[in-house]
DNA sequence: TGGTATTTGTCCGTATGTATC
DNA sequence: GGATACATACGGACAAATACC
């Protein structure tokens, strides 16, 4: 019986709103009396309802109480946004995926390059260039760069399936901070050659640096999306 | 010298992190050290350091240490997202701006009107549709609903400045917790009657949900933006 | 290889402040 | 004014990962 305690108070709290245990607009019980359900200190109790706060569960107010927001929006059925990957975020909806690798070499960082990855002069990285087919719809063109050193042996075989789980399960490197910017632009030569774009004249380009738990940033991508299978979600606090 | 003290050791962390005082993959002073420092307990700088892992700013690894990985990626000049209002945005920036209000109305909230926004059968709302300028450009169509209890005594006169200066000032009504969600649409009819699309056949939507700070739900917005004006950022961790 | 010190992660208990009712 | 509830802050203990000798 481990396991961190805050994360298991948190998973039950929030399995108590899905389940409407704990209903929209309705008030948790005050943390003195969590406290005593659970059997912690009002310190972890904390932890576990700023975590709920964070992902726009509950709302706290001071001198009244905790707040349930959570409303059910129906399946999120599409969801980039997050660091979901290409290949988890296709399971999870029941869809047909499949990678096609157009293009797969080996560069050096040059000052151009540098410019726009921010990697440094000089350094080895694969680059390679993707499509990805949903329900065999091509929907995404991924243009990628990992550093040589940390992605050691990516073949093509495997960019065809999961770059992801090929770090995670060979070299134990992991995502840990992701920062991306999205913006929408007008559709490129390669987009009309390999998108399905169903009438748009435009993609949603999400640019990402990407850290591992070392603070090495490890990934340059540059992702153009169709439009149509695009949604992303967040929520913000502001106080 | 009032002020609440984790807040500010997170200011003082991040200015330095922005100026260079701690540099790009170097690690921040132990945690020890810097409780010494500021004369703090080390829970107090703990929440310091985790709001500036939220930031993106730092990543933070057991047995090692506290490493910046903030980059100065430039002016960062448009920026929507967060929950920035179009005004703070545009004075931010140092652009003329200007709003125009189509419709302003109040509506009864119908069936169909409460499948959409949520809003309880039968509360009263103002209905707004607008136009916002940026530099004489019409760059974004608003489409709002405000629950009339809350956001009482709006007139068109407002709607045409701040809307949220309005709430924040004469009702100490703010926005606390708001839910979006993206999406890129075909642009419509009235899209092409009043925005400049500059060659896109496409806008992004953003649709949000507004709570305040008593957990009503008092806002929905659907903002239809020009792409060449919409940028988003955001950063995440996994562990 | 192994042991020790360092550093962050988790958890506890307590005290005091502030907002709400 | 008093009771209740969340917010801030302190200090201490132990665990787990890492670094160093």
């Amino acid at each position: 019986m481990s396991g961190i305690k805050y994360e298991k108070i948190y998973e039950d709290l929030k399995m108590k709103i899905e389940q409407n245990v704990y209903h929209y607009q309705q008030f948790l019980p005050s943390e003195n009396t969590l406290v005593k359900k659970y059997g912690c200190s009002r310190n972890t109790l904390r932890r576990a309802i700023g975590n709920l706060v964070d992902d726009g569960y509950v709302q706290t107010k001071q001198g009244k109480g905790v707040r349930v927001i959570y409303q059910d929006f129906g399946k999120n059925e599409y969801m980039f946004g997050e660091t979901e990957t290409f290949k988890e975020f296709a399971i999870r909806n029941h869809k047909k995926h499949r990678t096609e690798v157009i293009v797969f070499e080996e560069l050096v960082v040059d000052q151009n390059l540098h410019e726009h990855t921010r990697f440094p002069m000089g350094v080895e990285v694969y680059h390679l260039k993707r499509v990805r087919y949903l329900e065999g719809n091509p929907v995404i063109m991924d243009y990628n760069y990992f550093r040589k050193d940390i992605a050691k042996g990516l073949t093509l075989e495997i960019a065809e399936d999961s770059i992801y789980e090929f770090l995670d399960r060979e070299l134990d490197q992991r995502a840990v901070t992701a920062k991306r910017k999205m913006v929408v632009e007008r559709t490129n030569e390669m987009d009309d050659k390999y998108l399905n774009l169903d009438g748009f004249n435009s993609v949603v380009v999400v640019t990402s640096h990407v850290f591992n738990a070392n603070g090495v940033m490890f990934e340059y991508t540059i992702s153009r999306h169709t439009p149509s299978n695009f949604v992303f979600f967040d929520q913000t606090q502001r106080k």
